[in-house]
DNA sequence: GATGAATGAGGATTCATTCAT
DNA sequence: TATGAATGAATCCTCATTCAT
């Protein structure tokens, strides 16, 4: 209402206060959902976690489900400024192993250091409610499989090519569940080198060039 | 007042009424399990979907979880009477294209008429409570699938095979997933093609001797 | 519908059976009730305790208060039965201890045999309820009290004479659950001599012109 | 955000509310723990007689145990607060009838403004459950009556005593029962003096020494 | 009569969400 | 903004009572 100098600075700290409101709001709801799953989990012991009121809680988010999904979206983000990097052009043109190398690494670290990022996908697990907004992360993640695939294999028809990439998608899901439940080190490295050894025996047929007879039944 | 035959009827009718009951609610479990996730399932919507009163489920299972247990362990036990000869002598010598038809087809055809079976699995969700019951379940398949793995390739440790199993096992709830999301059809029938094929490329170099030359497509 | 004679036999035998099993159902309830408390005790498990279906019971009692009514009632003709003697025109005249021994004894032993007693006088706990029957149990003792009172001091008035009544009978009901609650043997004996202590200090100088030294412990 | 002085009230007021609606539920509960008994009334019952909802009550109290321990332990407090100077040591040098009167009419007051205490008393009922905690209460009391006891009959056993002090517990409780049954007026204090008269007939005799004659009526 | 399955209202307790301060 | 008290609908589960067999 008055000058501008002046006011910045509170609308500032304002939002400033707010994002970490909101950061330690979602942290503690990560700690909570990893611990209860997505459904078990009650508001109030969100708000506990993050040693916050209730009250507090619904002044950034309107409900639940926003909260999961502010986190996932978050949680995207980090992920693909962590590692989205994985997908540049040289990279592509890596052979397999190496390509796998370069990405299953990466997203193996982040999903240990985030376990929630799992169990929000898994929190998917009621179809149609939440599962929704969740929906956007997972595809954003399938795009990423997708445009891969289609570099390996660009002959393949669109409906293939999807196919393969939700395949692809799967295994690493179910793969990942194994390594966040190995215990870290090195049963952990030799789950994710399992992980590795399926997704490069999956996929490596598609290179290009390669006499693709598919084997007779 | 005499003979026995025409005593029996009366405690007949009454555990057949009870065992109809029991029938009833398991499968309005599964059902109200497959739409809305273990977690959020309420007895009373169980219950609503039984067309019967809370008190009646009551008097046939003391929770929620035992419910979920008696009903895993029905699914199991009806999966083996299914299929279970899918693992015998003769079929663990087929080649193992043959014996993933043999083995797959089956369960995927038992999962889709059961999707309650996925939902109970992944009603593991929160790791360490229900689970434990559930693991009975879960730790049922494995062995047979660890069973089939050591045919394969005797040569394995322990902990390779274990490995291995657990991987292929994840794969396969993955891939189901997906079969499941599928439209039944021909969509369908291709996911189940390509879960195959993710499975033989995978365990195919398990094969002693072999020279891994992973099959092209 | 026809003669007497054939049909005589078939009521009896019903009317026995019928017998039995309220005998059966009271004796459980009984035993429930101690157990439990009155409130605390569902009708089903008074069926259970009595080996009969729930329908049973309420084939013989409409609702859980008839069978503490009815137990009232029987309990309280057996201890008149058992005891009801003990108010005999010679017992009247004799000297009070002897008086406190004739009447505390047999009433202490009924109620030793039969806990459910005092559970179900403590029963009128809620006022209103149950109580306008168990009252009347209640209100049977203290007449009987009221006489032995009027004998020894008839000189008191009506008002007076109530209120003696009434508080040698909540002594008494003090007493005795004291005395229950001792373990049998020595220690409940030295109880049950305390209370006739009690009594026989504060009858005693109710006898007229009595000019009584109490005796010194 | 400077002194301590202006930064206090807020804290305060939302003590003060909280114990208020402490107090509120407490007094609720003691109403309808008379009307009912314990074991029939409902924690609805109580908050609905506070005009609150179940949740807030839950909110102060984890369960209606906790309800009767507060309010039993306040009541305790208070009526020490209130009469617990009437076992001072110049009390006890009194005389018997002038140490009855210091310390029986106060806890009769308090009896009669405060109904709740004999209900809780009698609420223990059931043996060995809320028990536990109500027999603090309970020994609390029996405690001080067995001081009394010692200092007049310094000579008793210990289980003399005891077995004394619990039955001039028992009549007192006893007593009490007729006294708050009792209309107050007229009524109410010949119950008081009867009680009183009772007492000290019992009592009496325990002086050392003492060649007691007791008084005629 | 006897059975025990069935009922459904009610009790304890939780939790997403709102509101006064 | 932050708080935490308040709400009330919804859970899980029990129990007095009824009913079909």
């Amino acid at each position: 209402m008055s000058e501008d100098t002046p006011e910045e600075p509170k609308p500032r700290r304002r939002q400033a206060r707010g994002e970490r409101r909101i950061a330690q709001l979602l942290s503690a709801a990560a700690s909570v959902f990893c611990t209860n799953g997505y459904t078990a989990t009650s508001t109030n012991a969100i708000a506990r976690e993050a040693h916050v009121s209730p009250g507090t809680l619904y002044q950034y988010f309107p409900n639940k489900e926003a909260i999961a999904v502010e986190l996932g979206g978050r949680l995207l983000d980090e992920m693909r400024a962590a590692h989205g990097q994985a997908f540049t052009p040289e990279n592509l043109t890596l052979p397999l192993p190496e390509l796998l190398d370069v990405v299953v690494d990466p997203m193996i670290e982040f999903n240990c250091e985030n376990p929630v990022f799992l169990a929000l996908m898994h929190g998917s697990e009621v179809p149609g409610r939440i599962a929704e907004e969740h929906d956007a992360l997972h595809a954003s993640l399938l795009t990423s499989v997708q445009g891969v695939i289609a570099h390996y294999a660009p002959a393949l028809t669109a409906e293939e090519r999807s196919r393969i990439a939700d395949m692809t998608f799967a295994i690493f899901k179910g793969g990942l569940g194994l390594v966040l439940a190995a215990p870290a080190g090195a049963e952990r490295d030799a789950t994710v080198a399992e992980l590795k050894r399926v997704l490069l025996r999956y996929l490596s047929p598609l290179a290009e060039g390669s006499v693709t007879t598919t084997p007779t039944r």
